[in-house]
DNA sequence: TCGCAGGTGGTCG
DNA sequence: CGACCACCTGCG
């Protein structure tokens, strides 16, 4: 059993647990019991909001508070951000109330990178399936927490050094190739600071790199366009569903520097309600 | 059985 | 360039 430390934030508000870990953003926070338990940066933490109170506790092996004031991106004014979208662009106003409490988490770049490789041309419960077990077999064991044995994402070093074969046992497909290359790279350049650098990666495309960048690298202009983003600009605005040049534009133009924060309300909103 | 799931790389015209 | 199309896998 792991010793677990307790933090407790207090005037936290735009926050909703159900929305910051089910909007896609994420893929190691489940809802276990009545909280929702999570691995982050080596550490498990199990997170519960109290609305009224607006007090945010924290059950966790590791991480200070001003981590995870900075993981939860609690500095960022999200009611600002959707009454401005709200104003530049009226037609996303039940997206924006329908998703109140989303916030953009600060997660950790290397993780990202390799989840949302994993998500391409995938669904979310096996994307989570494939996380899980690539943490389970090659992330550290951090020790039983909550009932659980639980395992940090993996290093590196260990998804650079696997073997393909190992890989493919994982079920991951042909993404598993993608994955040890993206892992070298890593080691070898570093983490991608731009879009152009994350793009070059072999797997790696427009959908998928602008993701990176959002929720790796907080460049929060970048404006995925996945199937969903499709359908809703279709839906919205009349774009044809090839039209990802203009979707893009749009974006830039109605959404600007929120564009990304734009995405996450609409996607949410959409894909929630299917 | 087949299409789809938060796409991408390869190959044509 | 832009329009196909195959692709690991699991599920309904």
């Amino acid at each position: 059993m792991k010793k677990i430390n307790a933090i407790r934030i207090e005037n936290v508000y735009d926050f909703d647990t159900v929305h910051i870990f089910e909007c896609g953003q994420c893929f190691r926070w489940n809802k276990e019991d009545d909280a929702y338990v999570g691995v982050v940066s080596g550490h498990v933490c199990k997170a519960e909001y109290d609305a009224s109170a607006a007090v945010l506790t924290l059950e966790t092996t590791g991480g200070d508070e001003s981590f995870w004031r900075n993981y939860f991106d609690l500095a960022t004014d999200y009611s600002e951000i959707r009454k401005t979208l709200a104003e530049a662009e009226p037609g996303t106003t039940a997206a924006l109330e329908y998703g109140h409490g989303i916030r953009i988490l600060n997660q950790d770049p290397f993780e990202i990178l390799i989840s949302f490789i994993i998500s391409q041309n995938n669904n979310i419960p096996r994307i989570k399936k494939n996380i899980e077990a690539l943490s389970a077999k090659y992330g550290e064991e951090i020790g039983e927490c909550f009932g659980t044995t639980r395992c940090a994402f993996p290093e590196p070093e260990a998804l650079a050094s696997a073997e393909l074969p190992d890989l493919a046992e994982l079920r991951l497909g042909y993404r598993a190739e993608y994955i040890k290359a993206a892992a070298a790279r890593f080691l070898e350049e570093g983490a991608p600071e731009t879009y152009e650098q994350v793009i070059a990666y072999l797997g790696i495309g427009p959908k998928v790199a602008n993701c990176i960048m959002l929720f790796g690298h907080r460049k929060v202009d970048a404006f995925p366009v996945d199937t969903w983003v499709k359908h809703i600009m279709n839906d919205m605005y009349g774009f044809n569903e090839s039209d990802v040049r203009g979707m893009t534009q749009f974006a830039e133009e109605h959404f600007g520097r929120y564009a990304g924060y734009a995405q996450q309300y609409l996607f949410y909103y959409y894909r929630d309600r299917r």
